[in-house]
DNA sequence: TGAAGCATAGCATGAAAATGCTATACAATG
DNA sequence: CATTGTATAGCATTTTCATGCTATGCTTCA
């Protein structure tokens, strides 16, 4: 397997330079761009007609431009590239932008120095590196979101939710009837009580419930 | 560091004593109960008055009910019990749904053991575990909320968008030609025209795509 | 200036869904 | 042992949806 290109973007210039050099250290990495901030990453990207980076280190905490808000900048010209945010922040707030920014790891600046190299490697063969901090981050996040107390939760058996799954794919009473091994009128008994039992009264209800979680 | 306890709820027989040896050998950590459903591991909870497990690894493909869904009734009982599940299934609809539900983990069951036991210390240290592939899988999710990488995406104009905004909502096309002030048969084809060019042939399927950010 | 795209609108028809009833079987529960 | 809840099933009716056509007025753009 050939060499992964790193890129990074870091102000601090003893942190830069010191993950530059382990980094050029190990015989599967090359820096191909080191800058201090988005813009003048993006500046020498042009300048150097530079598009080879497979991966980016990319810090939150920047002058000008924040490391977030910079993503899609760099996305836009940086289709390929892999980015793992390096931070000191690691807040849950911080994590999920990044993430829903385009971000794919998320990797706090106090992990060692060898779980960033792996993180590297595991990011160029397509995969994605979360401390187990911040994994749980993502987890209790994740589960709260949907942890709301919706009147309607629990309130439908599992046969019926069962049922609302595949209409939700976008069946038909006649092919959830066939997948279920019911007859026909026996889904439409389901869906009247379903429909009762929420206060709805059409398919597109109950779908934008289950799909929101509430049920 | 005293032990860990360890319940596992797999229903294949091979498997859930393989991982019963291999965690029992560990000095670190000890099982509690294993069982091969939800609703016979809850029943020995009771009849045991068993409730010291501090991590439990969870199948998804269970015999009754199954894995994700039984996460709400475990934890019921179990409060502090963090979950990890271990499954063979790993799209990433389901990692997102076990996460929501209350999991902190998702492994597949392709998982090397030696994994599966440094997941178990990791959570039970408070932190969780996510496969490289898997946390792809989660980032990529996440970020896709607001990218743009379906070939629908900006096909459809802004008074389609409308239209079907309105039709997400539960409207009748009926009520939707009241809301926009256009004629019902025009709502016909702007429904028409959408089905061709997004090739559906349903609402359900149109309003799927749309509130997966897909259009 | 003519083609292309979009929003508008109509008519017609068969398929699917929503809703009104009733009814049986079984398990759990008080 | 009667009640409640759930899953099953049937029939009938009205409404809504999906889809086949056609057609006009308005931009935009080559």
């Amino acid at each position: 397997m050939s060499e992964v290109t790193v890129g990074i973007i870091e102000d601090d210039q003893i942190i830069r330079e010191g993950l530059t050099r382990s980094i050029e250290s190990n015989p599967g990495l090359r820096i191909t761009l080191a800058s201090e901030s988005v813009e003048s990453f993006l500046e020498s990207l042009k300048t150097n007609n530079e598009t080879d980076i497979q991966v980016l280190l990319l810090d939150i905490g920047l002058p000008g431009m924040n490391g977030i808000n910079g993503i899609p900048h760099i996305k836009s010209v940086l289709k390929k590239t892999d980015i793992i945010m390096l931070t000191a922040y690691d807040d849950t707030e911080q994590i999920f932008q990044a993430l829903c920014a385009g971000a794919c790891s998320y990797i706090s600046k106090k992990t060692s120095l060898k779980s960033i190299l792996d993180a590297i490697y595991i990011v160029s063969r397509g995969g994605a590196y979360m401390s187990p901090s911040i994994a749980r981050k993502i987890a209790t996040q994740l589960n709260q979101e949907k942890e709301s107390t919706s009147p309607n939760k629990n309130i439908l058996s599992e046969r019926q939710l069962e049922l609302i799954s595949l209409l939700s794919e976008g069946l038909s009473y006649k092919m959830v009837a066939d997948k279920m091994n019911i007859s026909l009128n026996t889904v439409r008994s389901h869906i009247r009580n379903i429909y009762s039992e929420l206060n709805v009264n059409s398919k597109i209800e109950v779908i934008n419930l289950y799909r929101d979680g509430a049920l």
